[in-house]
DNA sequence: AGCATTCGAGACCGAACGGTCAACAATTAA
DNA sequence: TTAATTGTTGACCGTTCGGTCTCGAATGCT
């Protein structure tokens, strides 16, 4: 027996909420930022969502599962070596983009939570493992292709790799021009040849 | 003419101030935090330091100045290689020190609070150029000595590894074994060859 | 129509927040 | 000894925090 409907989109209200958090991370997002940017009242935010921490891990998970889905997408396409260029540069313009210097979510959720947060931890740490291995594959791939050099050990390269995408989050918040990120990322591809 | 003398080390309450600030961030440190780790009094702390915020840049400022003339000293010995090798994994181990997972406070700073504050980012920012000039000498030094390859440019080159060594303190935080991390050292440095 | 159920709105809650202030203590200069 | 100055203390301030609860509105089932 179903009641009253929903008047709101779960899923917009997900949006919504990510765009808070990652802008201000969660400490600094009050519920009162929340329910702005939502237009939800109090109750309706709390019945749906159960309480603030909750409702980030919701929006964590969105986020995640995107990124997730669109590098596979990325991956399916195109010559290894081709990929990779494009996906860091990808990863740059979200490192560049000087007007809000959001970066990525899931390295500001590591920065501000992973420690003291043992089940944001292991899911930001599936979430990597499970990007490096689409790069583990991507890289052998390349090898194979004779695009990346022999002596490579595939993961301990994608480790590598993922690891420096990273740094470029953390300094395209101090702003980076887009020359300077791509003569990292040049730098970071020719390594691998 | 003085009045009461001060009963507490103006440097040591700056370094407990840091130690909170460093494990819990800016926005989830509350004054109780901080006057329980000082173990002064509300009205003492701003009185001597003004306020949340001026306690926060005062911690930063004495952290900035350790790390840059730390380095400062490590870069005036031994061969450019080796330095390199011996702060990267300096680095690491602050990456890898899984029991707090503190991570470098500067990359923390960085991630919380460089995007919406100007001030610190531009401190931020100076700290950065500072750091990269340094690694900068040491791998033109390295090059001359034959230690680093010849096309190498070293601004673009310390740029680049500066960036891997913020990589570093975001990976720690998800928890990295010392070999992990050593392998990334490795290849980042076998880059430069 | 009547009832069970769910949702929306917002008043309300105790606790914690960052910050101020007045009274008292300790020091030095005169 | 007294006046001036600075530090310490803890009560106190208004605000905001995350979270709950009540009540009326909207729906489907019978």
């Amino acid at each position: 027996m179903a009641g009253r409907p929903r008047e709101f989109d779960e899923d917009e209200v997900l949006e919504r909420a990510l765009g808070v958090f990652w802008e201000h991370g969660y400490a600094a997002t009050s519920l009162t930022d929340l329910l702005e940017a939502t237009g939800l009242a109090k109750g309706s935010l709390y019945k749906a969502f159960g309480d603030k921490r909750q409702l980030f891990l919701a929006a964590l998970d969105r986020y995640l599962e995107k990124g997730r889905t669109s590098l596979d997408l990325a991956a399916a396409a195109g010559s290894p070596k081709q990929t990779l260029r494009t996906w860091l540069t990808n990863a740059m313009s979200m490192a560049t983009c000087t007007g809000v210097r959001r970066g990525c979510f899931g390295v500001n959720c590591t920065i501000e939570l992973a420690p003291h947060d043992e089940e944001l931890r292991e899911r930001l740490r599936k979430q990597t493992r499970g990007l490096e291995q689409i790069y583990t594959r991507l890289i052998a791939a390349g090898i194979d292709a004779g695009e990346f050099r022999e002596g490579l050990d595939p993961a301990a390269a994608a480790r590598w790799l993922t690891t420096m995408i990273d740094g470029l989050q953390v300094r395209g918040k101090l702003g980076l021009t887009k020359a300077a990120a791509q003569e990292t990322v040049d730098l970071t591809l020719s390594a691998l040849e």
